[in-house]
DNA sequence: CTGAAAGCGCTTACAG
DNA sequence: CTGAAAGCGCTTACAG
């Protein structure tokens, strides 16, 4: 049995190959006689338009690429792998369908070909970044080339293009932590830093550093650490900055993430120092298991369904040609108290 | 600037469209420096073959479809998500994408028709479902329109068929389960079942009913229940159970799977019964929580990258027509002991 | 309101 | 080893 064709349909129906494409795409000038007519004949022999032939006159392919890189153990993370979820959920809302690419990084020569090549054989119409280096090259390339790119916590020094969108965090967290803890009394405050090839850990860093300033606090080289964004790096950056420092201890730490401060716990506890009691620790992001830690962790909370949300929606509007599409959101936290910080004396 | 194709390389290399077609699809009969001369041409011109015009002269999409079934919050999990970067993973060593819909569920008519749509409209070579009721009609269907169809846990009463694929769990882990705990002593020992519209539900229960009666064990409607696949789910069937034979409890609970063992966990605390002092629990599937439970929870391991790499490689075995492609197999479990169980006296 | 025709970009027999 | 031609399945101006 051959498969049936748009030329089929037409003659099974009596009509022109042009009818039959114009009621399957819902053109309004065919009369509900011809279009129940030709309805009938296809619903009756099951058939479905080939992408093939419709991407071929021009059509777009209704489809976004997800280009994740990092370690595939991610998908382990409750919060990482939330990300997907939302990136999914907005696309279908929209009717765009999502092919998902996971690499280590984009930094190797064949990852790139990879992702490049996906996008130049139109297979996608726009494709949404999480995880790449700020300032990479292939953004640009990708720009250039007339593609349309949606990038999650991303910064670019190039110009601005229509076609380069992105979502960021809240650059104000960190110093709205420094308040927190300077209403609290503290004012021996040191920081773990994220990874500063993401723009929100610079921004983070900077944040805490205008939070510093502001309240006139001492910035001490060792009172800050480089701690990355997972767990494990976190808590042997915390582990090598409490050690080196226990004669002039911090009161207070600020995670660069979540899970960093998890890490910093870890460390604590190794030291024999407790949280809140002997040192308070503040995160940021909102991961589902800061409410579960122990203790539950003081954190600036992240809308990530809202942050993807907006991505997906924006990269989606541009594909759609739509006007005015902002190409950068900044979603904003909100400050959650938890039981991971204290009240100092002065 | 308008896109290049194929036939201005053609005249730009000096030679016709078949060849430059040729030296893209790597055919060997095409010298050296006829090969050289055109690549020079398309990498100059960042050329690259449109999917669009290779679909229509029947070359495969190399995408493979994901379809995936249950609440988005799924995401959440880190052993439900773990099957996402498997299957990307498995897909990707054999170069093919993944195209990935997350859908509540295959009941809803809405539903049912996309997920047909994505198969007919050729955008895909194949698909895998998670999360699908056993005997789901529109498998059928799909096999009989030619598809390839890959399934994760599912029985299907109809004949086989080599587009039919399948990964199934291991059908004895819960005999085993029953001989581990009968070798300790337990001679009263429950069930918390799970969703029998899933082919290891159903295969749990009747292994667990397999060790009874090998054993000589008494079977009682009191000590079974079903519990669904969720904490939540085991929780509320655990608390209702034990709650009803507080006068008869068992020795020991076999969970259907990890996160409901960690429901019954939740039952068992609020019930003033201690695990594994009072009752032992064991549960089924390895999830990574399992090793960090308090107690640490003994289980039946499976290999879910194993799994879904076989499923994987199967499916795409059958797209690329290798001949004897197995259409079902089942992973063994390894029984794993932790802290959950002890013995009993008789 | 509708059809004939052109055209999208590619690969694959076929012929030489 | 290579090219001219046919054909894949669709949509979209264009003309009526």
């Amino acid at each position: 049995m051959k498969k049936i064709n748009s030329n089929d349909i037409a003659r099974l129906a009596g009509v022109s190959r042009s009818t039959v494409s114009r009621v399957i795409n819902g053109y309004s000038n065919v009369p509900d006689e011809t279009r129940e007519k030709v309805m009938k004949v296809i619903k009756e022999h099951h058939y479905y338009p080939q992408l093939s032939g419709q991407l071929l006159t021009g059509m777009t392919t209704k489809t976004i690429g997800l280009f994740w890189f990092g370690p595939s153990t991610i998908a382990r993370d409750p919060l990482t792998s939330s990300y997907f979820m939302h990136i999914i959920d907005a696309a279908t809302q929209r009717g765009y369908l999502v092919l998902s690419c996971v690499l280590e990084n984009l930094t190797d020569k064949k990852n790139i070909n990879y992702v490049r090549k996906i996008f130049m054989e139109g297979r996608i119409d726009a494709g949404i970044f999480v995880g790449v280096n700020n300032n990479e090259p292939l953004i640009d390339e990708l720009v250039e080339a007339d593609k349309i790119v949606g990038l999650f916590d991303y910064f670019h020094e190039n110009e601005e293009s229509p076609n380069k969108l992105s979502v960021n965090f809240d650059p104000a967290s960190a110093e709205q932590t420094v308040d927190y803890l300077y209403s609290l009394g503290h004012r021996k405050i040191a920081i773990i830093d994220g990874d500063f090839t993401r723009r929100s850990c610079v921004q983070r860093h900077e944040s805490y550093l205008r939070g510093m300033m502001k309240h006139n606090l001492p910035i001490k080289n060792k009172w800050q650490a480089y701690g990355g964004i997972y767990q494990s790096t976190g808590y042997i950056a915390a582990k090598e900055m409490l050690s080196a420092c226990m004669d002039d201890l911090p009161t207070a730490i600020c995670a660069n993430n979540d899970p960093v401060a998890f890490g910093v716990y870890k460390a604590c506890a190794e030291l024999g120092l407790r949280v809140p009691e002997d040192i308070s620790v503040v995160g940021n992001d909102g991961h589902p298991n800061a409410r579960h830690a122990s203790p539950p962790l003081t954190t600036s909370e992240f809308n990530f369904r809202e942050m993807f949300f907006s991505l997906t929606n924006r990269v989606i509007d541009t594909i759609e040609e739509k006007e005015n599409v902002p190409s950068t959101e900044f979603i904003p936290s909100v400050f959650v108290e938890r039981e991971s910080c204290r009240p100092v004396e002065n």
